[in-house]
RNA sequence: UGGCCUAUGGUGUAACUGGCAACACAUUGGUUUUUGGUACCAAAGAGUCUAGGUUCGAUCCCUAGUGGGCCAACCA
């Protein structure tokens, strides 16, 4: 690493910190631990990206380890989702790991934990149980079980294990502090009773360990260095220490290393949710199509729309990471796929609104073939071939009778260039009974070298070939649907989020195949959805291309709550100004200092007498303050202001200050 | 009747042991352009939540307040 200190973030800045400690770079080692219970999703994508982008900048391991310690909930279909997403992310595992593999470890260690009477078996009620553990504010009660002998505790664990007591007769807790302020140290639970097929262990076993118990000491077995985990877990982090401690005075020689927990942010994208039981509940109900959608913020949903793995990783970069809540815009996850895409893209006319044009003096039944660059950012991207002919196609968006001289496309008795093709002249228009304009008629002119303004994609209509093609907007409509306490999120729901649209494309996109991404020249870029076939062409809409002449119309047919209203940008009262310069007076340069004192001298022209005395109280230790605030008196006071009591005594008080500019200043009075 | 975390332009993140608050997105201009794209240039936008304190000097350290978040599943 050179000089320049690179922006570290926090979690760096730890890990920096422990190295500098002794702490061995090969000891270094991350983990990303998933509950298969549902389907990754941008959030995660956070996660990831840190635990596996650190194992990648420190050359450390980083172990996938699935968290499946409830069986009620997970599935392998999950399991396989998962390693697919992240394979497609692209970064590499160490090791495919399930806490499931440690169950009899922990057992064990559960069973010496009742010995040294750090457990033990509680046989009330849920109900009880919940009661006596207290709220926030409240403590706890000792549950009545809490001084059985380690012996019964022992029989009774046991006899859990093998299964002769029902579901929820009994579980084992650990005996820590049930008046602790921390709610998780009130005696957290350590196993429950579950007769479930566990989609590993099968029926192994009918005593499965709770979330604390299980993953600190996984992270432990697996002598994770540092454990990264978001924010709401951050109160789990005094039980995850109690816990290792203890297990570390059975398990110090085999795991001589102590993980470390630390806390990020969730990522919070805007007009999207990431719960995934709201997302399930999209899938169930139907609204998207399921966990791959399009729509959907998953993994899958975003690849089959047709973001790309680098794209994802750019944003997660650009998103950082930090300590406190944040909202992301979904135009920086737009900007980076745009960017990713506008390098490898290969460009391509489609007309998805057509209008036809007839070019009158080009004749009947001729046609040309011409070059047309596949993609000018990519110089072996080479051209290809596209028809010319009498009728063509193009966006009915690009014509207007009249227009003004802003509108630079196609209008009556103007010019326009089509795109790796000729100059045309509109000239005529045909119109149906309704008024609507059904054929536009033009001349062409062979001349290409003529300056014009505008240039125009089109599609010869004799070649052009039909596809389907699924445009997407958010879908919702509110910022922050999730965090709406009147509205329930479904209501926040954007019943455009799909439209379906015919498109005629250029023939050289017959063959295009599923997956395969273009930019439809001055539109967007766009992909093969999966259910794309050869006989019917499917094309999904990823982005659009940026278009500042869409923001100079009316803002009536942009997306919803696109353009958040802004409140103007006043420009700041002269008074203000010179109470930032002074609060700075003192600590700048001296050359800095006179352009500053200069700036105030001429701002205080503006000021009023009334908005300077609240000044003279300013603290004494705000010298650059009462500075800046003297200077402008004094311009006052030359302006013909009349001394007064109020100021007499603050410049008296400026002269007996022990701060020489400010007494320079003040003896100058 | 508590505990913990957090507060920097519209958004997100920086600022090394305290030293003229920076970068990206978004916004607004401009240049180039056979994409109103890209690229390039520029502008605007932040008294670093408030009040005290320590210091020659505070975004940074201390105290109090205020706002926001999290914590009471046999979930993870």
């Amino acid at each position: 690493m050179s000089e320049e200190t690179k922006a570290l973030n926090f979690i760096e800045h730890i890990i920096e910190e422990d190295l500098a400690n002794g702490l061995a770079k090969d000891k270094l080692r991350f983990r990303f631990p998933p509950e298969p219970n549902g389907y990754l999703h941008i959030g995660h994508t956070k996660a990831i990206g840190i635990s596996f982008g650190l194992g990648e900048t420190y050359n450390a391991p980083v172990n996938l380890r699935f968290d499946d310690t409830n069986p009620s909930k997970e599935e392998q279909e999950y399991v396989d989702a998962i390693k697919r997403d992240i394979a497609w992310l692209g970064y590499q595992w160490e090791n495919e790991l399930y806490s499931s593999d440690y169950f009899q470890k922990l057992y064990d260690w559960a069973l010496q934990m009742i010995k040294d009477g750090k457990a033990y078996v509680d046989s009330q009620t849920s109900e009880a149980i919940a009661e006596q553990k207290g709220t926030p504010t409240q403590v706890g009660k000792n549950s009545p079980y809490r001084d059985r002998s380690v012996e019964e505790n022992l029989d009774l664990f046991q006899r859990m294990k093998a299964g002769e007591f029902p579901a929820g007769t009994h579980i084992l807790r650990a005996k820590i502090d049930m008046e602790h302020p921390n709610m998780l140290m009130r005696d957290p639970m350590m196993y429950r009773i579950m007769y479930a097929e566990h989609h590993r262990t099968g029926n192994d076993w009918c005593i499965y360990p709770m979330y604390d118990w299980t993953h600190g000491e996984s992270d432990y077995i697996e002598q994770i260095s540092h454990s990264l985990c978001s924010l709401e877990f951050k109160p789990h982090r005094e039980l995850y220490n109690w816990f290792k401690e203890h297990v570390y005075q059975y398990a110090e020689g085999d795991y001589p290393m102590l993980p470390k927990q630390r806390e990020f942010a969730r990522l919070n994208l805007s007009y999207t949710i990431m719960s995934k039981r709201k997302l399930l509940k999209l899938v169930e109900e139907g609204v998207v199509s399921g966990w791959d959608d399009p729509r959907m913020p998953t993994i899958s949903g975003l690849r089959r729309r047709g973001y790309t793995p680098n794209s994802i990783r750019q944003f997660i970069k650009k998103v950082g990471v930090a300590k406190r809540e944040n909202v992301i815009d979904v135009s920086l996850l737009e900007f980076c796929i745009r960017e990713d895409l506008n390098k490898t893209a290969n460009r391509v006319m489609a007309v998805l609104d057509p209008v036809k044009v007839v070019i009158t003096n080009y004749p009947e039944g001729k046609e040309e073939w011409l070059d047309a660059e596949n993609n000018q950012e990519d110089d072996s991207a080479g051209f290809r071939k596209v028809p010319f002919s009498r009728e063509i196609y193009i966006e009915k968006e690009d014509f207007k009778e009249e227009a003004g001289s802003k509108f630079f496309r196609l209008k009556l008795g103007g010019e326009v260039r089509l795109k790796n093709a000729y100059i045309i002249q509109a000239n005529d228009v045909v119109k149906d009974v309704d008024g609507n304009i059904t054929e536009i008629h033009c001349t062409y002119d062979e001349d290409t070298t003529k300056k014009v303004k505008g240039t125009l994609h089109w599609v010869s209509i004799k070649h052009a070939i039909k596809a389907e093609i699924r445009e997407y907007d958010r879908l919702f409509m509110h910022e922050s649907p999730d965090s709406d306490k009147d509205k329930d999120f479904m209501e926040h729901l954007n019943p455009k989020s799909l439209t379906l649209k015919t498109g005629y494309l250029e023939p050289s996109l017959a063959e295009a195949k599923v997956g395969e991404q273009f930019q439809f020249q001055r539109l967007g870029y766009f992909n093969v959805d999966d259910d794309s076939t050869t006989e019917h062409l499917v094309f999904n809409k990823t982005v659009g291309l940026r278009d500042s002449w869409a923001k100079q119309k009316p803002k009536t047919q942009n997306n919803p709550g696109q353009n958040k209203t802004k409140a103007p940008q006043q420009k700041r009262s002269a008074i203000s100004v010179i109470q930032q310069l002074g609060k700075k007076y003192t600590n700048v340069p001296e050359a800095k200092q006179e352009k500053s004192k200069a700036e105030i001298i001429k701002l205080a022209e503006e000021v009023a007498y009334e908005e300077l005395e609240p000044l003279f109280g300013t603290a004494v230790k705000k010298v650059g303050t009462r500075i800046a605030t003297l200077i402008a008196l004094k311009v006052l006071l030359n302006k013909g202001l009349e001394r007064n009591e109020a100021i007499d005594e603050f410049i008296a008080k400026a002269k007996a200050d022990k701060n020489e500019l400010l007494v320079a200043e003040a003896s100058e009075l």
